[in-house]
DNA sequence: TTTATGACGAAAG
DNA sequence: GCTTTCGCCATAA
């Protein structure tokens, strides 16, 4: 029996570089509509050597959710060539990712 | 067992 | 665009 922690994992290590989803999201990706908390507790539990990219999940606004890890998410992001206006929001329409159109699969 | 809390989100005013 | 309200659910106390 797989736990939902796992489909949630799961859904954001599929998530390529340089592209961004929401909580949200990842929550309806893994078949939890409606817990997105679920998903923001499941990565908070994680550890950032874990091998998922967790600084790829930001808020439904497109901002980083506050916490001491922010300015490192944003740092990272910003390495992959994703931009931050000057209210530290992502564009989304630009860098959000759609299942199925990553750069890799043709 | 009941309450509170948290990397959230959408709707309503 | 802002704040409030409510829904969600695993953990902790």
């Amino acid at each position: 029996m797989i736990g939902a922690t796992e489909r949630i994992l799961a859904v954001v290590r599929e998530v390529p570089a340089g592209q961004v989803v929401t909580y949200g999201q990842v929550a309806r990706l893994a078949g939890l509509p409606g817990s997105a908390r679920q998903v923001g507790y499941a990565l908070a539990r994680l550890g950032m050597e874990s091998g998922v990219p967790w600084q790829r999940v930001v808020r439904a606004d497109g901002s980083i959710a506050p916490r001491r890890a922010a300015a490192d998410q944003r740092r990272r992001l910003e390495s992959e060539g994703i931009g931050f206006d000057a209210e530290g929001r992502i564009d989304l329409e630009r860098w959000r990712w759609h299942p199925g159109t990553d750069p890799l699969s043709p």
